[in-house]
DNA sequence: ATGAGGATCGTCT
DNA sequence: GACGATCCTCATT
């Protein structure tokens, strides 16, 4: 698995489609498989990346080495989560933007009380953190590890990949950088710049 | 179905 | 001191 985290970031963001992340709490297990990513790059061509000014004290993690988590706290209210990738030093991350639950909905549900059908649990990043319970208390937590209450592992791989602008950014949004599963319902709706815009569901 | 606005605070300039 | 890799509620079409 580790060696499938070592790749170009947009390669490895692609392949982290199919894959799940478990969590273990004393509540007991969530397991999401991931149907949608955002790869983000630290090598400097990409300022949308919280590791474009290179290793400052939130985005140091990103740095170290690949299969850790990096989570950060957004709009105030939000956690989201990243699995860091490429070598050590590199600072690329991929954002987990949405997924279905495949073990523990019931959990999951409690967890998200606002959404009203299952297709909604782990529709977005926020989301899908909350229905895993990923928070704060997991910053750099050892994905690979079996002992991990938050862990990565291989899945059933997408039968198609579409890819697509990143959601909520406002600069380098030319790069296609957004990979989801094609036709998958959990894909969280596309907004750019932080706002909402008019346009069709995600094609597939 | 779509859009506006608010919540709320860590992080970096 | 400004700005988000967001989500939810409420109002209006």
């Amino acid at each position: 698995m580790e060696a499938d985290l070592l790749g170009p970031v947009d390669v490895v963001g692609r392949a982290l489609l199919g894959c799940w992340v478990v969590t273990d709490r004393p509540e007991g297990q969530v397991a999401v498989r991931l149907t949608e990513v955002e790869a983000y790059s630290g090598e400097g061509e990409d300022p949308a990346s919280h590791a474009h000014r290179g290793p400052t004290p939130r985005a140091a993690i990103m740095f170290g080495p690949p299969g850790r988590l990096y989570v950060y706290f957004s709009y105030g209210v939000h956690w989201c989560a990243n699995v860091v990738v490429g070598p050590p030093g590199r600072g690329s991350a991929v954002l987990l933007r949405a997924g279905e639950v495949v073990v523990g909905e019931e959990l999951a549900a409690s967890r998200r009380p606002a959404a009203k059908v299952p297709r909604d649990l782990a529709r977005g990043p926020a989301r899908l953190t909350q229905a895993l319970a990923i928070g704060p208390g997991d910053r750099d937590a050892h994905l690979l590890e079996a002992s991990s209450p938050v862990r990565l592992h291989r899945g059933t791989p997408p039968a198609a990949v579409s890819a697509g602008p990143r959601v909520g950014i406002s600069v380098a949004t030319d790069l296609p950088w957004r990979f989801w599963e094609t036709g998958a319902s959990s894909v969280s709706a596309f907004r750019a710049g932080g706002k909402a815009r008019r346009r069709p569901a995600p094609p597939g």
